[in-house]
DNA sequence: GTCTATATATAGATAGAC
DNA sequence: GTCTATCTATATATAGAC
């Protein structure tokens, strides 16, 4: 059921946060500012941070999934097309709106100092992701489409650990060609 | 001179501290207990956190950068050995020990919180691990070692971006094979 | 150079009025 | 459901005794 403009506000909020600045650098106090609230209002909908953070990381996986899904599934799309779409899921969409991270990538590196539950639903998102560009690329070398060595596991960790680089580095450059870059190795790597 | 002991003790400690849990999420606390002095003592050395964060990057650049010349200066290696002994420095040393990322990544992370003193650290280490690599790929290119399309510095970007990644994933993970993949990844792109 | 004591700000969290 | 008030812990930082 809709569970309220304001539960999602603060989901949005949080996760905005957590992806330019991190896990610990947020604040219940952030949100609050942001929204026009006390803090105490936000521990009516999430009484800690850790299930704040859940709910976030949880809440994410769910939609890029549902979208990356449909994607693979959609046989008007073409195998070049559904790897352009998965780049700019993961990749424009996040940076180049405010200097964002992504989510997950953000979150691995604050790993060690993460409650569990978080570091749990971090890996569900990276093995998500990792598991659907693998069918990805697994069909498409199949069908003809797709050209690279190796297994399609191997090729899809690849592609994952050079798209969380570019997108650290491009932000912290602020330079979007950093992207591009790896697009295009990406690109020639498989085609 | 010599910058006494403890001074040095500060500086490992904070450094091994960014690494694991990132810019924010550690303390003066976290530093005195460790060496077993109250933290005023450690604002006698470094009078702000943000000091203290600028020197262990200042330092972590010396080391590394006269490490790397050293390699790109001795005739006596090849090439090839020569990007080993580089992705060991960057990639095996950090990681192995204690699942640490490398410090410029994990403060490329928290790039949005730091103070500009340390923002700028941060982006002088990658440009001077970047200007490294493209000179050593450069070199190796022409004298017939390496064999990559495009410039040496698109390459260096791949390969530093491809190694941040890989590193924040196979410390997520726990897996090192995942460093293992990257490896042989900027292997097979070299060689 | 290291300590005690303290200042000030902020964190996450809870109780209970409205 | 949102607030005020409060608790406890922790953060960075400074003053000044020893």
């Amino acid at each position: 059921m809709n569970k309220s403009k304001i539960y999602d506000n603060i989901l949005d909020i949080a996760e905005t946060l957590i992806q330019t600045q991190g896990y610990n650098a947020f604040s219940f106090r952030d949100i609050a500012r942001t929204i026009g609230i006390k803090t105490s209002s936000i521990h009516y909908y999430f009484p800690t941070k850790a299930e704040l953070g859940k709910a976030v990381v949880a809440r994410h996986i769910d939609t890029l999934h549902a979208e990356l899904v449909q994607v693979l599934e959609n046989e008007a799309i073409s195998y070049k097309k559904k790897i352009n779409l998965f780049l700019n899921s993961v990749f424009s969409k996040t940076y180049a709106s405010n200097r964002k991270m992504c989510l997950g990538g953000m979150l691995a590196s604050d790993v060690l100092t993460l409650p569990e539950t978080i570091q749990f639903e971090v890996r569900v998102f990276f093995n998500r992701i990792e598991k659907w560009l693998e069918q990805l690329l697994s069909q498409g070398k199949t069908k003809g489409y797709f050209h690279f060595t190796g297994t399609a596991k191997r090729e899809a960790e690849f592609i994952l650990a050079l798209l969380e680089g570019s997108l650290l580095l491009a932000r912290l450059f602020q330079n979007e060609d950093k992207l591009k870059i790896a697009r295009k190795k990406i690109e020639s790597h498989l085609f």
